[in-house]
DNA sequence: AGATTATATGATTAATAAATCATATAAACA
DNA sequence: TGTTTATATGATTTATTAATCATATAATCT
């Protein structure tokens, strides 16, 4: 597979290497929610979430639109929550195959 | 979402982050393979892949079985050939994206 | 035993990224 | 107009990571 191909697959998934990121995208599952309501959401600091979010935005994960003062939040695209739960079925996988190794102590 | 579960998605999703190592999973799609193979074939450092092939046998996405001098890797859960297949989509989806704003000029 | 082949690892360098504090911008409202 | 609320950004610190070189280990073969 080209290499400039592998590099951009591999941005994309850097994006979604962030446990702040991932808390950002889980709240977002429930559907567009403004900046407002994320940060007291995830305990975080302010700036630290508005630079994942821009983070998100300029790498085409996320879209904003403002609304007043407010800046909404929105996931380009679902496949993501896709690609999250088949991580999240590997994390089981190898959480179920450490408990197999347990009962043989 | 518990903190800890996202800490582990994210850790999963660092090691499939990386260019060197997409690569060598690309080449492990075919099949099991030994290092001596991977390192010309992705045309590499041989410390350096050596080192990417102990980092994700250690996160346990692949496994390694000596076989006389050669060290044979093979992938653990074909559920991650899914996983970056799905990145592979999104990524399609914005280029054809960029197309399309392409044709406005 | 000595040479060859395959892999691993210590040490170093350079690059990148996350978090934080302080401050700036900018919209809405009293 | 001045104040409050929501978000963005510059500067800094700390931590992590990839790559590389040199060298070590370890299995196989002559």
């Amino acid at each position: 597979m080209d290499e400039r191909i592998l590099s951009m697959k591999a941005e994309i998934l850097k994006i979604l290497a962030q446990p702040t990121r991932l808390k950002i995208l889980e709240i977002l599952r429930n559907g567009d929610k403004c900046i407002c309501d994320i940060v007291p959401a995830i305990q975080g600091e302010q700036s630290n979430i508005s630079r994942h979010i821009s983070l998100m935005e300029k790498t085409h994960l996320v879209t904003t639109k403002k609304e007043g003062v407010r800046v909404l939040v929105k996931v380009k695209d679902p496949e993501i929550f896709e690609i999250l739960d088949r991580v999240g079925m590997i994390l089981k996988k190898q959480i179920k195959e450490q408990e197999k190794l347990l009962t043989q102590i």
